[in-house]
DNA sequence: GGCACTTCTCAACAAGTGTTGAGTTATTCG
DNA sequence: CGAATAACTCAACACTTGTTGAGAAGTGCC
């Protein structure tokens, strides 16, 4: 009716948002809070003091701590590229890029391995995260293996059952062996069982 | 000083438990909801409910819900037995007997299973499951491994988190494909996986 | 019976949580 | 300027949690 197509986003009115954007402030707060102490733990009230905001503003962001929580758990378009990438090409050394994918991926930089270790620390308490993991662990791996039948799919997914257990004994029960060992002798180690699960060759 | 040794338990005396010993109900029940709902789902008044018992008992009886998990988290000998006698014998079927050692103690009677999936699933959360955890996995397997060098224990390490892995991607996360499987057809897929990771041949 | 001892009951506390609503301040448009 | 709009602040609510303390009730020993 007006000057205005109302179906483009309104342009902004009213007060501006604070210094250097306030909302990516909190994800940014939230993301570090929910991977490193995972969701049972973190507090709106810690994401709040962690980003210098009123926890009340949190909330009218993001509408809850689920919604927040789900936001944050978002695993980006380039993680998922990674894991994509590692399946193209040749078999031969397939194990160990399918390794070295998973390893990198949780120690990428914080915008990329953050919403992973989320999903990993929440699947156990929070339905969102278990949904997500679920999904992940069955149809991310099952995307290299269209149309090899219903045991290829399930080598996938214990291969990927496999290396999240890897990650997790790593990153969060932090046992030592595995703390102390480099990626790339990880990789070495790991690769030949995985592809050797993958093939189905012996 | 009297005619009674100091040093022997006391005779009992006073009021005797209620019927069919409250303490057993009371733990059976924590057993249970531990492992089904984890640590920080799981609440002092649900359990006692589910053992017919005022929360205040509970107290009274386990000092603190840390201590009553950690009651309940205590591996039973039977378990550990399981993982111990896998790695005796011959090691051609090594990585077979392993594997089925971890899925067969998790499926197990519930006073079994039910401490080691509630370890697993307050691993995240609570200080104690998290060590008993890293303990399990790091000197578990590790038991079978003594004095063959840091590169087999790295390889036992890595073959538990694995197997943790797919515990968990079954049992708590859900995966559809693992969850189909049986578990005849898991030791076949995985086993040789395994083994060769144990092995360390190609 | 009287005493010591244990089990059990009841009600409450203190702390922390997510969440809400009203009110304040800043910014842009007419 | 003044109205509209959005960002922000403050204080509180409703609820759940682990935990506590005082007392009632049962049971064996003198």
């Amino acid at each position: 009716m007006s000057s205005q197509n109302p179906s483009m986003p309104r342009a902004r009115i009213g007060r501006r948002p604070g210094a250097e954007s306030t909302r990516q402030a909190v994800l940014q707060a939230a993301r570090a809070r929910f991977a490193g102490d995972g969701f049972a733990a973190t507090t709106i009230r810690r994401i709040a003091t962690d980003a210098g905001v009123d926890p009340s503003q949190v909330m009218q962001f993001f509408g809850s701590k689920d919604e927040l929580f789900a936001t944050v758990m978002a695993i980006p378009p380039s993680a998922l590229h990674r894991f994509d990438t590692a399946f193209e090409g040749p078999g031969e050394h397939l194990g160990e890029r399918v390794v070295r994918a998973y390893l990198e991926a949780w120690e990428g930089p914080a915008e990329e391995s953050e919403p992973l270790m989320a999903m990993l620390r929440g699947a156990i308490v929070n339905q969102h995260a278990n949904t997500q993991l679920r999904d992940f662990i069955q149809s991310r791996l099952t995307h290299g293996m269209h149309g090899r039948g219903d045991e290829a799919i399930l080598r996938a997914g214990l291969a990927a059952a496999m290396l999240v257990g890897i990650i997790t004994s790593q990153r969060i029960i932090g046992v030592p062996a595995l703390v102390a060992t480099d990626k790339e002798t990880l990789v070495r180690t790991i690769g030949p069982a995985i592809q050797q699960l993958l093939a189905g060759d012996r």
